[in-house]
RNA sequence: GGGCUUGUAGCUCAGUUGGUUAGAGCGCUACGUUGACAUCGUAGAGGUCCGCAGUUCGAGUCUGCGCAAGCCCACCA
């Protein structure tokens, strides 16, 4: 072995040997247990790869590898994300493309083009930290593959009356113009107006209602109070004459009006906000006027704010109140308001038509459906539960986008019933693809297909079954779905995790998969979320050329299971360190080892430095298995360090050094057999963190007693108790303690530790052979004990 | 407004079911070139365990009330 340990050309020929040997390729034919994975498929879009991608694709990595050596047939396919609308605002934006000014056909091209170089961003990265998935199973969420999913999940769910379309007041994004969902807001705390605006009564002054949307008075449906209010009860059923359009309303009692908030009475558009639209279901008599495009713009029923954008009408409505003398006052206030997620602009609510699927009827079951997960961390499924809890909307599912899967769907220009395909002939692309029959219900043979694209969380949702599905054969796709293993970030916990239980639920009456495993956020070293706009991450490219995978994989470990990590570079150049002492304590060990023929030793012919060693390696693999089955890999990276430069690397190599190069032969044997086994340990323990090294130095010696090809596929160190001896070692930990009194006060006469000193007196009582061990591992001449 | 998480050495964090003198790595100080490794080793300095109250023979750990940071959720017009 060298001296050095050259990381960049030996990491690239285990890349290039695990690629050439299929090391992770799944077995089909394996009769071993499964462990199925559904790898989050990031966005393609994300073009900025940077430690916080790094930290949680290797968090789950670090399971996979784990697993696979525990004897499972791991499954972990790898998809890419590059559908829908985070793909083409990405486009837009980097294109700087008008979407009036381009055909449908050249946007899609574009897209698909952009996905491809990002997918192959992901790729290289991802094969250069020698992330272990399958690369023979990989899908991209706009794939045929994926679309014919995508639709058969349509029209299953459709069969199953899940799924509806409506015309109804949807959230709304002015600039994307396109409905969205709830999943996709972002609530905002915002420093906004409470204006008081007076509406005329018949029979009183007036009546000062508040509200802090008055551009939407043309919109005004109603005003409501509170029943029990003993200022307004008698006004129910009256009409107040509104300023500026002198429309008069109707004055209505309502329970749910807060009397103490603003003036106790409420007016009612269409549309500002969710309890204008639930307001309007309670009054069916009501009749809406919609007064704002889908551009964000007031149409013709705004009267002379016609044309204008909400904010502008606003400014000019308040001016005119006041002129008026229609307007009280104005209150400063805080209140929250909705943005699309995507770009940031102020959702509206507008009257349009829509797919929806059925989840508010369905809380119930959805939140038991939680329950039944396993979350790491437990306390994740908060996060799931509030969510569901405060669900307010049906998932709305269609897009009036470009960029996404087409709905399966047409409908009769005659009598506009909906007709669907036959599942075997998915995917089709109703804006080209016709009805194979006339319409069953008019004979009608005009059909027009829906325009409308699929929300993007459609196909994401579906995931688990998309990887199952990759595989030939229905047997063992069962197998593989529902899968074992979801790992994802915290934040998606409303959408891809919530929605793929909705899916499964639906589809299967199943989970999706067992285990959910949440990581957090990457950070900055300064504890900021790595973003593009603040150009604070590095490049992960550069930090594997400078200190290597596996150094970069261990920084990785660092975070406690989803908890946040800042980006330190410390932290790499430990991992760096650990990839270099273990090199240097192999080619130690291996050195003598390669010399040397050796015979698994008897029982009594081990020592006692051996049979603590031993005893020390049982209780680590013990407790590693314990964190690693609990998902803790930082915890169990801990144990492992702990493990190797301390006890091994400090202690051991230092006690077995006057055995080995001199001794006697039946002694030198036992101790090469013993750091012979507490090494190969030691690599398989670190093996799921540090892949690369601990190849190297498997290949270099282990390799040809073991057999298998590679470490990632050799079992995990067996827990050997025929030699552990729990709670034994207290004799020899006395004797630890002796070696550190022994080196302290060396240390303290500015010694070398390596320097021969003639007595040493202890109180202790000592056996011979414990004296004669401190007296050759420890240099001195003589020790005398009680 | 509700909920969750976090608060331990200068920094990053461990700390099991409550149990002697609270730990590790980095950094700092001193010493050491010992036949794998200075990409090392040995030793040392450094702590009001966020605060207050309580339970207990005993609290970093359990309970309550606060404080601070972060996150999730929330229609109060």
């Amino acid at each position: 072995m060298n001296n050095q340990y050259d990381f960049e050309t030996r990491e690239e020929h285990w890349r290039s040997f695990w690629d050439k040997e299929s090391i992770y390729r799944f077995d089909e034919k394996s009769e071993k247990p499964i462990f199925s994975v559904d790898t989050p498929p990031p966005y393609v879009s994300a073009e900025h790869l940077h430690a916080g991608h790094i930290m949680s694709y290797s968090q789950a990595e670090f399971i996979v590898r784990y697993k696979r050596m525990r004897g499972f047939n791991v499954y972990y396919p790898m998809g890419f994300d590059d559908n829908g609308l985070p793909t083409e605002r990405y486009v837009e934006q980097k294109y700087n493309i008008d979407k009036s000014k381009i055909s449908r056909k050249d946007f899609v091209k574009k897209c698909l083009e952009e996905t491809k170089i990002g997918a192959k961003n992901y790729k290289d990265l991802w094969r250069s930290l020698g992330i272990s998935v399958d690369w023979t199973k990989t899908y991209s969420t706009i794939n045929e593959h994926c679309q014919k999913i995508s639709q058969w999940s349509f029209l299953d769910l459709y069969n199953k009356k899940k799924i509806y379309r409506k015309e109804a007041p949807v959230l709304w994004c002015t600039r994307c113009q396109t409905a969205i969902s709830q999943a996709d807001l972002e609530a905002e705390e915002r420093k906004s107006k409470f204006y008081f605006i007076k509406a005329k009564v018949p029979t009183e002054k007036e009546l000062v209602f508040a509200t802090t949307r008055p551009e939407l008075l043309p919109a005004c449906m109603g005003i409501s109070v509170n029943p029990k209010d003993k200022r307004y009860e008698h006004l129910i059923g009256q009409k107040a004459i509104l300023p500026l359009t002198k429309k008069k309303v109707y004055i209505y009692g309502d329970d749910s009006v807060d009397m103490k908030m603003g003036t106790g009475a409420v007016y009612y558009c269409s549309f500002g906000g969710h309890d204008d639209i639930k307001w309007l279901a309670e009054h069916p008599d009501v009749k809406p006027t919609h007064i704002l495009d889908i551009n964000g713009r007031f149409n013709e029923k705004a009267g002379k704010y016609k044309g204008l954008k909400i904010c502008d009408a606003r400014e000019k409505i308040v001016q005119d109140l006041e002129k008026e003398g229609a307007l009280e006052k104005v209150e400063d206030r805080e209140n929250v308001t909705f943005t699309h997620e995507r770009c940031g602009t102020d959702v509206e609510y507008i009257m349009t038509e829509n797919w929806f699927i059925d989840i508010l009827n369905e809380k119930r079951n959805l939140l038991q459906k939680g329950k039944e997960l396993n979350w790491h961390p437990e306390h994740m499924k908060q996060n799931y539960d509030s969510w569901v809890n405060g669900l307010k909307w049906d998932w709305c599912i269609s897009r009036q986008r470009y960029y996404g899967v087409p709905f399966p769907a047409w409908y009769c220009q005659k009598c506009g019933e909906v007709l669907l395909p036959n599942e075997n002939d998915l995917p089709v692309d109703p804006t080209v693809d016709k009805p194979k029959e006339d319409c069953p219900k008019c004979k009608g043979s005009e059909f027009k297909g829906e325009e409308d694209v699929m929300d993007t969380w459609m196909t994401s949702s579906l995931t688990p079954l998309i990887g199952a599905k990759l595989v030939e054969g229905e047997k063992l796709q069962k197998k593989l779905y529902p899968a074992t293993l979801r790992p994802q970030a915290f934040e998606i916990i409303r959408t891809w995790l919530f929605y793929t239980v909705v899916k499964s639920h639906y589809h299967h009456d199943s989970l999706p998969f067992s285990d959910v495993m949440i990581s957090g956020h990457g950070l900055d070293e300064r504890g900021r979320k790595i973003s593009k706009r603040l150009k604070n991450y590095v490049e992960p490219q550069k930090i594997v050329k400078q200190y290597g995978a596996d150094a970069l994989r261990y920084w990785a470990t660092g975070a406690a299971l989803g908890g946040n990590m800042r980006w330190n570079e410390e932290e790499v150049k430990k991992g760096k360190k650990t990839v270099n002492k273990l090199w240097n304590a192999s080619r130690f060990v291996i050195g003598f080892l390669e010399n040397e023929k050796i015979i698994k030793p008897n029982k009594d012919e081990l020592e006692d430095a051996d049979k603590w060693i031993h005893d020390s390696l049982m209780s680590t693999i013990g407790t590693c298995e314990k964190h690693f089955d609990n998902y803790e890999y930082s915890k169990a990276r801990n144990e492992i360090d702990d493990f190797f430069w301390n006890n091994f690397c400090d202690y051991y190599l230092e006690f077995i050094k006057y055995r080995v190069y001199g001794g006697n032969e039946k002694s030198k044997n036992a101790a090469l057999s013993t750091v012979s086994e507490i090494l190969s340990s030691i690599l398989k323990l670190y093996a799921p963190i540090l892949p690369f090294i601990t190849e190297e130095i498997y290949q270099t010696y282990f390799k040809k007693f073991e057999g298998e090809k590679s470490i990632h596929l050799s079992k995990w160190p067996n827990k050997d108790e025929s030699l552990y001896n729990p709670g034994g070692n207290k004799a020899f930990d006395a004797v630890l303690k002796l070696v550190n009194e022994i080196r302290a006060q060396k240390t303290k006469q500015g010694m070398s530790i390596g320097k021969e000193i003639d007595e040493f007196i202890t109180k202790e009582k000592l056996t011979d052979s414990q004296k004669e061990f401190l007296e050759k591992t420890q240099r001195v001449k003589k020790v005398i004990s009680a």
